[in-house]
DNA sequence: GTCTATAGAGTGATAGAC
DNA sequence: GTCTATCACTCTATAGAC
C-alpha cells in the first residue's frame, strides 16, 4: 500500500493490524514493515504509538458525528429522526469497519488526557440518541423506558456489527441496515406489546454454578 | 486475596487485571505481584500465559452454556423460552461481569487450536436463540427476519452490558435484564408494527467524508 | 510448591549521519 | 524524510536450589 503520503500510509497500516491483531499485539517494526519504511522513521511522522492510536481513533469520533448531523440536517419527525441515525450508525460503522472495531476495542491503550478525550466525544454522541428516545416517548411514539439502557442497547447492536460483518458475505450494509432499523423501532415503540414489569419465571440457579 | 488454593488465586488475580488493563497489557509479574508469589511459580500451576487465559474462557463459556441449559429445562411455550433465555443471558454476563468481558475482549490472545475450541462453544450457544427464533417466526409468534442477524443483535446487547455495568450503579441486574426483556421481545415480535422493507429516507453523504 | 537467577528475544524510543 | 545503530527496559519462560 504505497502512497505519496506517508503519514496517511502509517495510519492506513495501522488501521489494518490493529483491527487484526490488536494494539499491544502489533509492534513499531510491525507498522514500519507494512509501511515499506524503518521502524525510526515512524518516528518522524507520529511521535509515539499512543499518539498514532489517538490519532485513529480522534478522527474516527470526529467524522462519526459530522456524519450523523448532516444525515439528520433537515430530517422531520421524530421516527424518521431514529430511523435515518439507526441507518446512519450502522453504516458508518460497516464502510469504515475497521476504525470503529479498534475505536471499541482498543481504548485503553490510551493515556488518562486522550481517553478522557475520547470518552466526551463518544459521550455527546450517545446524547443524540437519547435525545431521540427522550423525545419520542414524550410525544407518545416510543414506549417510557430508562433513555440511557436504551440508547446503549441500540447503539451496541450496530457497533458489534463492526466485528463480524464481511464485506463479501451473504448480506449488504443495506440489507443489515433495514434489519437493525426494523427490530430496534419495533423494539422502542410503543406498541399491542406490554412494555414494563418483564414477565419471566425466575432463574433457579445461580451463574457461578453449585457451590 | 490470599487463598488456600493458589491455583484459583491465580486464576482470580488474572480475572482482575484482564479485564482492568487487558491481556496483553497485564504481564506474568502483575499475575505474582497480585498473588502474593514470585512470576516462577505462576508456571507450576499453568504452563504458560495463554493456557491461564484459555483456562478462564473455556470455563466461562461451559458455565454459560450448562446456565441457560439448566433454567430452560421444563420451560414450555417459545415465548417463555426466549424470555428465559434472555434473562439467563443477562444475568450470567452481569453477575460474571469481568470473565464475559475478557471472553469477548481477548480471543485474539489464543492459539489457533484454543480460539477454535472457544468459537465452537460460542457458535453452539448462539445456536440456541437461533432455534428459539426460527420456532417463534414457524409459530407465527415472532416476525420472519434474518435469524442469525437477529441472534447477533440479542446477543450483543446484553453481552456489551458486561463492558459498562456496575454492581453499585442506578439499575440492579434483574432491572436491566427487564428491560432488555421487553426491548427484546417487543423487537421481535409479529405485532402492529411493519417489519421489512424499512423505509428511510436515503443518507446523502459518504461515511468517508468528502472526497 | 516456591524460591533466586537468568536466558533469549523483543519492545518503544532516541541520536546522529546523510 | 529516511537511514543505521543502539539504549534501556520489559517480556515470557526455564534451570536448578531448597
Amino acid at each position: 500500500m504505497p502512497s505519496a503520503n506517508m503519514k496517511e500510509t502509517i495510519k492506513a497500516v495501522a488501521i489494518e493490524l490493529f483491527a487484526e491483531k490488536g494494539y499491544f499485539a502489533t509492534s513499531i517494526s510491525d507498522i514500519a514493515r507494512g509501511s515499506g519504511i524503518q521502524k525510526a522513521s515512524i518516528y518522524y511522522h507520529y511521535p509515539s504509538k499512543e499518539e498514532l492510536l489517538f490519532h485513529i481513533l480522534d478522527t474516527t469520533m470526529t467524522d462519526l458525528i459530522a456524519y450523523i448531523q448532516r444525515n439528520l440536517t433537515g430530517v422531520g419527525d421524530t421516527e424518521t429522526r431514529m430511523r435515518v441515525a439507526v441507518r446512519s450508525h450502522v453504516r458508518f460503522h460497516l464502510e469504515r469497519q475497521k476504525e470503529n472495531f479498534i475505536a471499541n476495542a482498543e481504548m485503553r491503550g490510551l493515556t488518562e488526557d486522550h481517553y478522557r478525550d475520547i470518552v466526551a466525544e463518544r459521550d455527546a454522541y450517545e446524547r443524540i440518541f437519547q435525545s431521540l428516545i427522550r423525545e419520542g416517548a414524550a410525544a407518545g411514539v416510543f414506549a417510557d423506558g430508562d433513555v440511557k439502557i436504551l440508547s446503549y442497547a441500540i447503539l451496541t447492536i450496530c457497533t458489534a456489527g463492526a466485528a463480524w460483518f464481511r464485506p463479501d458475505g451473504r448480506l449488504s450494509i443495506d440489507a443489515i441496515a433495514a434489519i437493525y432499523e426494523d427490530f430496534i423501532l419495533s423494539g422502542l415503540k410503543r406498541g399491542a406489546y406490554r412494555i414494563g414489569a418483564g414477565f419471566s419465571p425466575p432463574l433457579g440457579f445461580s451463574a457461578h454454578g453449585d457451590r
